[in-house]
RNA sequence: GGGCCUGUAGUCUAGUGGUUAUGACGCUGCCCUCACACGGCAGAGGUCCCCGGUUCGAAUCCGGGCGGGCCCACCA
């Protein structure tokens, strides 16, 4: 007989084989015909400049899965691919590319160079999606339903602009000024979800202050003498007896000689610095509020640029940093410096992308109302299924911490431009009406916008107008996607209305606090709805000694070069077998990648094996007892995989289906049920053969499907060679009914432990497995399974009852 | 400083009040048995982080500690 799958193994040459075959005619478009319910996949589209990493090839491989199973189940799947093209990673990437500033060069131009720079990204990172299996509708960029889009394009900023004038328009959105996270570096204004804290090296200064009307000296520590130019106060803790004659006198400020007032204040604290403590505007988000607090008027002393303006006097125009420095020679040369203690640990808020250090500056920025609405955002975010269910509560300590709103504007290039413009004369804001996308910096406001008459102010008739460079937050455009890609607004007409709330939302842990809140929030406001049904939080990938990877510590590992050694199939299966990545992070192992890799060739070769006897046409009216045995675990398997599938753990159901595959089935059941599929001898019925044939091959079938999801490319090769169809287009497998109910009196323990016995014994005798047995004595439980026992191990002489004993 | 989570053999993982703790990778030994040597069999390897408590009984529940992760807040 003749095996029909060719070749001992599973090879990783095979997998460009089957994926070609899909590329000739893709079998996952989105069907636009059915009326299958629709199951969508909101995915986080990755950055192009940079190379897919290990992690994002996880989590997408953890998508498929659910995208696969989902189609098997009956749905519709909606499962795009978008790509992430706005945004600064763009800017950087054009900055060291050209070794500019984007900041020096007219509009046009800074964007011309990104676009260069994405021209050249091209679509790298999205072969290896490709080589990976992942089931996308589309990798074609269009406006349809399920095609490949970039946040970039057209058709999703004229998007992204519209919920910016619809939000306008509802009085959500409004323009304030005051002091905000400012980045140097990007020039930009930034949320607080942008700003990460870093331990740096700096000092304390400690600087000589003089009490105006006692003529005694004071000592000051600060980290940011620069800014004693912007000093408001001076304060010391109420319980602070070192002080308190004190309250109420006059500091005079050292060099500038300014004069403010010496208060007694609960937030300087007795044992930190000195004991007394200046305040000044602006130099974190505490002295932000001590101001308001106070009724003090603010000075600001640092620009844009990151340089000191002429409240800073004779520091005026130079850098945060040289203004230090010449303001403490200054303090050294007039001996108001008393000492310099270095220090590792200050901590300063950095912009999360350019790590240049926050100031906090006053601008006029764009804000999104939030504050007003965190009890509505707790309702939405308890009513979301979030797997693993106490992920919700990253969502939910995010918006307890929410204090102001959110500011969307950036003074940047690279994104979605804020179609607002303002009257020359007064100063009225101008918002076009929706329909295109507007690139403002090289028109005016379009007729039929809302502040304008006959093309002219609505309010002061003036006809002049101009844009103010802004763009959006990345987290405004990217915010929408689900609406996007459930065409919110677009066509097909009521696509959006019929298919909310998008299935689910898959996300890594990390980004709780900017993606999946704004978007919650966003849409939201916009709809007035709760976007997604389940919301999937995944964990990292990190480096074997358990460090995220990251491009600074060059413990970067591309797929490609996972793809290239062991090909896509292990990658998924080690994806699922390693561990629940709703759970914990997990380590990058080569070594076990290539040892889950092994199931597949197992796999392979229990296929080969049962693709010597082809399945009776039918299914014979009686099968034998082993063979309802094997169908009864494959019903619990089956169950158990739906449920968790369902539920997005396909973990523990592929670790119990890999067990069954090489244990149950292939040691246990496919050994004692081979004599009978064989019959060479003849000493088995038609029937009784007919039954293994129909049992193997129905078992296969099973682990087949139930694999599909994992291993597509290994499943359908073998599927397609065996049974001439694709298995992706199947029916996820139901339970066996015929089988459920019957009672057998022996389960697989018995069984395995009959099995185990009679070929140790014959190894201990060095005997091979094929030599007679003499007799042995097994369970009386395991009567049913006589002929199959007998003939398997070639036993003369089968008795029933204990102990269990071989005699060969 | 606050919050959330986590700690099972060299590595990863299952389990969750009940006899000798699941499975895999790796390791050691024997075996090329006609689907598979990327195989089979056997074996070594664990104070289930530590200390208390609840219980007839705890790796599993509670309290405390220690270690790890993430998030938030904050410093003169």
């Amino acid at each position: 007989m003749k095996t029909k799958l060719q070749g001992k193994r599973w090879e990783r040459e095979f997998e460009s084989g089957v994926l070609k075959k899909w590329k000739r005619k893709w079998p996952y478009g989105f069907d636009r015909k059915t009326k299958r319910p629709v199951y969508s996949i909101d995915t986080p589209p990755p950055y192009v400049n940079t190379p897919v990493h290990i992690g994002q090839a996880t989590t997408y491989v953890l998508m498929d899965m659910f995208a696969r199973f989902r189609r098997m189940t009956g749905n519709n799947v909606l499962f795009p691919l978008g790509l992430d093209r706005n945004g600064l990673p763009i800017e950087m990437a054009a900055e060291n590319k050209f070794n500019v500033k984007l900041t020096s060069l007219p509009r046009t131009k800074a964007i011309g160079m990104c676009k260069k720079i994405l021209e050249e990204s091209s679509l790298a990172s999205v072969d290896s999606f490709f080589r990976l299996g992942i089931s996308f509708n589309s990798w074609k960029k269009g406006t349809g339903i399920g095609d490949l889009y970039e946040t970039d394009s057209p058709d999703y900023r004229t998007l992204t602009q519209e919920t910016f004038i619809d939000l306008w328009n509802k009085g959500i959105i409004y323009e304030d000024e005051r002091a905000n996270n400012f980045c140097p570096g990007c020039q930009t204004t930034l949320a607080d979800a942008e700003i990460d804290y870093e331990n740096r090296k700096g000092s304390y200064y400690h600087i000589k202050f003089k009490v105006k009307e006692t003529g005694e000296d004071i000592v000051i520590a600060t980290t940011r003498p620069e800014l004693v130019c912007t000093i408001g106060m001076v304060i010391y803790n109420p319980g602070d007896k070192r002080y308190r004659h004190l309250e109420g006198k006059t500091a005079i400020a050292p060099v500038f000689g300014k004069e403010v007032r010496i208060k007694a204040h609960p937030s300087a604290e007795i044992g930190k610095g000195t004991g007394i403590m200046m305040v000044c505007s602006f130099g974190d988000l505490a002295d932000i509020r001590f101001f308001r607090d106070m009724k003090l008027e603010p000075v600001i002393s640092i620009e844009k640029d990151g340089t000191m303006n002429k409240n800073a006097g004779f520091l005026q125009g130079l850098t945060i940093k040289d203004a230090r420095e010449k303001y403490v020679k200054e303090l050294e040369k007039t001996g108001l410096l008393v000492k310099t203690v270095p220090t590792d640990k200050h901590r300063v808020p950095v912009c999360e992308r350019s790590k240049d250090a926050i100031e906090f500056i006053s601008m006029k920025e764009l804000y999104v109302k939030q504050v007003e609405f965190k009890s509505d955002m707790k309702k939405l975010a308890r009513k979301m299924n979030f797997f693993a269910p106490r992920s919700r509560q990253i969502l939910i300590d995010w918006i307890d911490s929410v204090s102001i709103d959110w500011p969307i504007s950036r003074r940047r290039f690279y994104a979605t431009e804020i179609p607002l413009w303002y009257c020359r004369k007064c100063g009225q804001a101008v918002v076009p009406p929706k329909g295109r996308y507007y690139k403002p910096w090289l028109e005016g406001p379009p007729a039929g916008s809302t502040g304008l008459k006959n093309g002219k102010c609505g309010k002061c008739g003036s006809s002049g107008f101009r844009w103010v460079e802004r763009v959006f937050d990345t987290w405004f455009d990217s915010s929408i996607s689900p609406l996007y890609i459930l065409k919110y607004t677009r066509k097909p007409e009521g696509f959006f209305e019929k298919h909310q709330p998008c299935s689910v939302r898959p996300q890594g842990k990390e980004i709780v606090r900017t993606w999946l809140y704004y978007t919650v929030l966003k849409d939201w406001l916009l709809t007035g709805r709760r976007i997604f049904k389940d919301v999937w939080i995944n964990y990292h990938v990190v480096d074997e000694k358990g460090k995220k990877m990251s491009k600074s510590k060059g413990n970067m590992i591309d797929p490609k070069e996972v793809l290239d050694r062991f090909g896509a199939e292990p990658f998924r299966l080690w994806t699922v077998m390693e561990g629940n990545l709703e759970k914990t992070d997990f380590r990058c192992s080569f070594e076990r990648m290539e040892g889950t890799g092994k199931t597949l060739t197992k796999l392979w070769n229990v296929a080969r094996f049962i693709s010597m006897f082809p399945a009776p046409k039918t299914r014979p009216k009686k099968l034998c007892a082993l063979d309802e045995w094997i169908l009864q675990e494959v019903n619990g398997i089956v169950k158990h995989a739906r449920e968790r599938y369902e539920n997005y753990d396909f973990h523990n159901p592929a670790t119990r289906i890999r067990n069954f595959l090489w244990e149950t089935f292939a040691s246990h059941y496919v050994e004692l049920v081979k004599q009978r599929a064989y019959n060479e001898n003849g000493e088995f019925s038609r029937e009784e053969q007919a039954a293994a044939r129909y049992t193997l091959n129905t078992v296969l079938d099973a682990i087949l499907l139930l694999l599909s999801p994992i291993v597509p490319l290994i499943t359908y090769r073998i599927y397609t060679d065996l049974r001439g169809k694709d298995n992706h287009g199947l029916e996820f497998p139901g339970t066996d009914e015929r089988v459920a109910k019957k009672r057998l009196p022996f389960n697989a323990k018995d069984v395995m432990e009959f099995n185990s016995a009679v070929w140790k014994a014959k190894r201990e005798k060095g005997i091979s497995l094929r030599t007679e047995v003499k007799s042995a004595t097994a369970s009386e439980k395991l009567k049913p399974l006589e002929k199959d026992l007998a003939s398997a191990h070639n036993i003369r002489n089968l008795k029933y009852g204990k102990p269990l004993k071989v005699d060969v």
